[in-house]
DNA sequence: TTGACAGACGATAAGAATTATCGTTTACTA
DNA sequence: TAGTAAACGATAATTCTTATCGTCTGTCAA
């Protein structure tokens, strides 16, 4: 929608990856997918196209794709389960950089609105935050 | 913090499950455990009490006390990584039974606060809202 | 208190998702 | 167009989690 065929050359150029075939049509038929899939998903769209194509190549580049901000991952998780200890009402400070947790008290992040019911019947239990953003570590860190 | 040792077996009678040594000593640990502890790390502490505690039976006390809502886990994963092709500005509905995610549009939303910075200097890029709640199809299930 | 039985335990194999390795091929720059 | 760095495909390896199964332990009724 946003990016159109011509300027995936461009794309690349601007994160100075390679265009290569599998990339292009890789990204063509992202584009074209819309909710939340899956690697395997996406893997099994685009060997439609590519029947040769490898699952490591999918992963490798939707991760770059991912890295260099093209597309964007569905909440940053922490490969492993986690268990929340903090039983106060809170939120998630997420770092873009190292991927840290910190809390936030719910009071300290200022109130969410709270319907009820949201548009399509959704019933709320309730709203969970993740700011995403840089950690102070990283912050002193970054040197650009 | 809010659960006393002695309760743990009311606790358990409540939710209509065997009050073992390994289940009260994992409890224990846990409610004295920050932040958000993978399994493995759970282990780790347990092991130190109980060393020949196997770490299957971590696993499967720590889903069992999530299932009873007794601790949370923090953000619904799904198993595997995904990704956000809605390129609106928008956030997400997770069923918390059958853990579908849908989006809902920022603006159907309503507005977050929006602090460039948070207490402890975190540097805000962006929020991720998660509604966690029911979905109209599990709604439709639920009989009780 | 005891004895039967469901459920929990530990050990470990299996499974799913992801990443690493490596030899071959391809795209980019001069 | 040649040289080189990067990308590709195949597949082994890793990591995290779940399933299996034989043994053991809580629970509940007698």
């Amino acid at each position: 929608m946003e990016f159109s065929a011509t300027t995936f050359r461009e794309l690349c150029q601007q994160h100075g990856i390679a265009v290569t075939h599998q990339r292009q049509v890789l990204f063509e038929i992202m584009q074209g997918m819309h909710g939340h899939p899956s690697p395997e998903e996406v893997y099994a769209r685009v060997k439609k196209k590519i029947p040769a194509i490898s699952l490591a190549t999918v992963y490798k580049n939707i991760h770059l794709f991912v890295e260099s901000g093209i597309f964007r991952e569905v909440s940053m998780h922490h490969g492993t389960l986690r268990v929340e200890m903090n039983s106060r009402p809170h939120h998630h400070m997420v770092c873009s950089m190292c991927k840290s947790i910190s809390d936030i008290d719910e009071a300290d992040l200022g109130l969410l609105p709270s319907h009820q019911k949201l548009p399509g019947g959704f019933l709320v239990e309730r709203y969970a935050v993740d700011v995403i953003g840089i950690c102070p570590e990283c912050q002193a860190k970054k040197v650009n």
